[in-house]
RNA sequence: GGCUGGGUAGCUCAGUUGGUGAGAGCGCACGACUCAUAAUCGUGAGGUCGCGGGUUCGAAUCCCGCCCCAGCUACCA
């Protein structure tokens, strides 16, 4: 079991053979944001994804494409999975691919033990195989047949007859787990959520849970049954296990005790599988299930899942490559309820952008910079009385960080930053009301005029650290700006809200725009 | 068909265990201001809370029925 302050967070591995698109990004970049949070706050923590390699599939596309799986799989992590994690600022303390030897031992030992302790058998896999698909059909894809082939079911793509195969592999015994499940789902309710996801799963497995085929003979491409070298494991079930495999399951017991459980974020489409089959095999080697499955919401183009098919696929860079990566971050994860599906439109990422980052907290940043540099010669002045105006300011700061960090804690991240994104607002009607460029008028009012831009540059301070998990290049230009002490990824988060820390006399320092208006609108 | 969500201002969405005249952001209109990225601040217009019943002193919020949208209904991942 790990220690109370680690914190283990995972996303699915990504298939190689799909196309990045924001889907995937979405996914990591708020995976990304909880582990730069709890890292910032001094948690024990470890964030990993990877790469899924295994599997007929990626056999015929490198078959296809005249090359080998291996060396298939290699050319697409360096070409686009890598990259992608480059494109949005992904800061993964770890990258695992099934290929790996570390995650071909970790799943060899871990078959073994499911296979000692009688959770896998030989058995024999009957179903509706579609020689056109080349794969098996279950009995929803199949429709009844016309013309000659009436009265029989035949594929609903190719219109012909299916065939029954049967095939002899190796099952895991899921059937056993049903209650167990409910069980853990009833005494931990926060075990899979979002409550609608949560609600699904449960409903699936009241319905019974059939036994699992878990290998394959008829191709090669996946790691062998350690008894039987004559299957290899089913793709599905092999790459679950990265998550155990790359922190040393098996082999580093030290590493393991020390990461797992983990927190998985997950597509709501792909949960089952990791809040039922998952925990399931964890159960049968007797490790603990994760500590959280979360579900997340799709994004919706047009109203409808984003897809290839459709051609409603959006690569990350089309994004980044005029708004920057922090804006894309920012966007995903402040406008969508993660856990819901959220509406994606250019329309909608230009007005956020614009409305939020650049004349929200960009211009915030210019002004409060540009008033220093004017009044004060770029030095931070020293507060003196502060009225409540200004404690008002430092108790909307104090209440935004504490309340950040609480919705965190629930992976509730657009309310983290709805949270923190009060301060800018307040801000912003702060320097309005105070009037600075009024109180520079007169020396008279000195004092004032440095307690209100001490105030507004704390408050920037304060908004750098926080939003550093989320914006980390853009509050990095600001913290330099500021001229504040020290690396801003080691500003301890949980203490941002905490009135005063930045020094007066810190040596301000003018900035272009942080996020500048963008003129060309991308037609949807 | 069954299951899970959703249908609230032009758009995207909040609305805890039913209770002062239904909210936010954006957009729009008007006004204020000028430190700032033609940015900021204030005010305002705008809604049969999908439809029909019911429970209640009182329902967007509970119950019944119906309509519409999306997803799931296991071995592609």
């Amino acid at each position: 079991m790990a220690a109370d302050h680690s914190f283990f967070i995972a996303t699915p591995i990504f298939y190689v053979n799909d196309v990045p698109h924001i889907g995937h990004a979405y996914t990591e970049v708020a995976a990304d944001v909880l582990a730069r949070w709890h890292r910032q706050a001094g948690d024990d923590t470890w964030f990993l994804t990877g790469t899924d390699e295994h599997g007929e599939k990626i056999l015929r596309t490198a078959v296809a494409n005249n090359t080998t799986p291996k060396a298939w799989a290699d050319d697409l992590v360096e070409r686009a999975w890598k990259p992608l994690l480059n494109t949005i600022d992904i800061a993964n303390d770890d990258f695992i691919r099934t290929t790996d030897a570390r995650h071909e031992n970790g799943v060899t030992i871990f078959l073994q033990k499911l296979y000692d302790d009688g959770y896998i058998y030989l058995g024999e896999f009957e179903g509706y195989y579609c020689v056109g698909c080349e794969e098996y059909k279950q009995q929803s894809e199949l429709v009844p047949g016309t013309g000659e082939f009436e009265g029989v079911l035949v594929c609903a793509i190719h219109s012909k007859p299916v065939e029954i195969l049967k095939e002899t592999n190796y099952f895991f015994r899921l059937s056993d787990f049903g209650q167990k499940l409910l069980d853990l789902y009833e005494a931990d309710p926060h075990f899979v959520q979002p409550e609608s996801v949560r609600n699904e799963i449960i409903q699936f497995v009241k319905q019974g849970l059939r036994d699992l085929s878990i290998s394959r003979s008829s191709f090669d491409w996946g790691i062998p049954i350690p008894w039987d070298s004559t299957h290899v494991v089913y793709v599905w079930f092999e790459a679950l296990l990265n998550y155990v495999t790359a922190i040393g399951y098996g082999t580093d017991q030290v590493q393991f005790d020390r990461r797992w459980p983990a927190v998985q974020l997950v597509g709501k489409d792909i949960a089952r599988f990791h809040a039922v089959i998952w925990p399931a095999m964890l159960m049968a080697a007797g490790l603990d299930v994760p500590k959280q499955v979360f579900g997340h919401g799709w994004l919706l183009v047009g109203g409808e899942k984003m897809s290839k098919s459709k051609l409603t696929g959006i690569a990350p860079t089309e994004i980044t490559d005029t708004f920057g990566s922090d804006a894309f971050r920012f966007y995903f994860l402040s406008a969508i309820n993660f856990g819901q599906d959220g509406s994606f439109s250019w329309e909608d990422l230009s007005a956020r952008y614009h409305a939020e980052l650049a004349n929200g907290f960009g211009n915030l940043a210019s002004r409060a910079i540009a008033m220093t540099v004017k009044y004060f010669d770029g030095l931070v002045p020293a507060p003196s009385t502060y009225t409540e105006a200004d404690l008002a300011i430092q108790r909307a700061v104090s209440t935004a960080a504490s309340g950040a960090d609480a919705a965190i804690e629930r992976l509730a991240i657009n309310e983290a930053i709805d949270a923190i994104w009060t301060i800018v607002d307040d801000l912003n009607g702060y320097i309005t009301v105070q009037e600075p460029w009024v109180l520079a008028k007169s020396d008279a009012d000195r004092e004032r005029l440095g307690t209100v831009l001490y105030t507004v540059a704390e408050g920037l301070r304060a908004l750098a650290v926080l939003l550093s998990p989320v914006m980390p290049r853009a509050t990095a230009t600001l913290w330099d700006a500021l001229g504040a002490a020290g690396e801003l990824t080691e500003q301890p988060i949980r203490e941002a809200g905490a009135w005063g820390r930045l020094s007066p006399g810190s040596r301000v320092s003018s900035i272009e725009p942080l996020f500048p208006r963008i003129e060309t609108a991308h037609a949807s």
